[in-house]
DNA sequence: TAGTGGTCTAGACCACAAT
DNA sequence: TTGTGGTCTAGACCACTAC
């Protein structure tokens, strides 16, 4: 019955469930608690630290969220087995490569207002022909190319005037916009590369693509962000954990 | 202040809170309650029904991680725009196939009793050179090809001797062994074609795939399934559903 | 039978957004 | 100031698993 060793402070802005899990987390990552162990089952543990039950539930539940941990009536919580890998999260690829130690660089290739086309309209939940950014960006690891980036994003809601995108991510400048983007919608898939895309992803003709449909949508709802994204796939992958609810 | 009727069965087996977060998933669906539009809140909604705030709480939560709601402190819960599409979930693609109305068939390529090679004793976390299970098959739509997979399960776990794999697909057919899976992680690229999987998806040379490999944990975090599969980029894609956390 | 997680109640106080 | 969701308490009863 491992119990590492868990510390709160209630006078933190931070919820105390998430001290718990943060604590729990990095407990299992460090391999103070093997996989395949069990952990302490919820009554004890709320007791030994003072939560109320529903508290111990609700830190236990992030890290079975994120394929961690998972229970059993009947029986308890236990480590999942295998590495635990980085996953697919709400955030821009230049976010997602700074968090996993890399550099990226960026080439803005293009940045216009113009008006939204049919599909365009559709994804962004806005008029046909009303004013969106069209936004290239070419993504760059140690110089290398590893994607090519189009997004759409309305005009109305978002400014993009005086951002240098060369050194702030997209999601970045949202952020500090305001925006939050809560929900986003993906389709993954592959095709080959055409001639354009071959000469700036320093790729082959005829070379496969790995591609990337996205809309965001903010924390009010409303669409923000559609993008059509290519990557190469010896240099990107998508890794994602998915759990059973 | 849209309020969908919602009836509740004290009496049934099935959770109040699943019942509750169904019927308004329903009206989401269905239009009822209009994309962007706020639901009642929480507090209210509890009272109308005769539920405590945490079991209404418990029903919004499902929906919101199902990126069909969004909470704003201080404002509302609203109802995320553009159209919900079905996400990459915990199952097999013979289950994603069947609930999209299509009909998949599936041909066994081959079914073997060999022994773990490094890879995937490192995948399954067995012994290297214990015995697993290799198994290959072509999933077809309509008689055309659209994936080949390639699974391996550790024999110690897992019976496959005496199963019909063309007409059951292998997550139900690991459900009825008592096995139930919990977390999967996955991971998604694309690659060219070789030869043989041409000749068998009935692909040009050098055509594009899209791959995923997968590494699936039951309910006490063993490992149970490691698969790489390719998937015709023409005839399928991955579609999935990010919720910021 | 004992121990575990799953569900549910009936409140409380707080932080944040809109007015 | 008002209304909203976010967090937290201190219990209760039940369903399932393992022994």
């Amino acid at each position: 019955m491992p119990n590492p060793p868990i510390t709160l402070d209630r006078s933190s802005p931070i919820p105390l469930y998430y001290q718990v899990a943060e604590q729990i987390e990095r407990a299992i990552v460090s391999g103070d608690i093997a996989p395949g162990e069990r952990i302490e089952n919820e009554v004890t543990m709320a007791a030994g630290l003072g939560l109320s039950r529903p508290t111990m539930r609700q830190a236990i539940q992030v890290l079975v969220d994120k394929g961690m941990l998972v229970r059993r009536r009947g029986v308890g919580t236990q480590v999942v087995h295998g590495k635990i890998r980085r996953s697919v999260e709400l955030t821009s690829l230049f976010d997602d490569l700074s968090a996993a130690g890399q550099q990226p660089r960026t080439e803005v290739l293009e940045l216009v207002r113009t008006e939204a086309d049919d599909e365009v309209a559709q994804e962004l939940q806005v008029e046909q022909g009303s004013a969106v950014w069209s936004l290239r960006r070419l993504r760059l690891v140690a110089d290398k190319p590893i994607a090519l980036m189009h997004n759409y994003l309305p005009a109305e809601t978002v400014a993009l005037e005086d951002v240098d995108l060369t050194t702030t991510g997209l999601y970045a400048h949202l952020r500090h916009l305001g925006i939050h983007m809560s929900v986003a919608r993906q389709r993954i898939g592959a095709r080959r590369v055409e001639a354009v895309e071959a000469r700036l992803l320093d790729e082959k003709r005829g070379a496969p693509l790995l591609t990337m449909q996205r809309t965001s949508y903010d924390n009010s709802g409303r669409a923000v962000e559609y993008g059509t994204h290519a990557y190469r796939p010896e240099h990107y992958a998508f890794e994602l954990t998915l759990v059973d609810r």
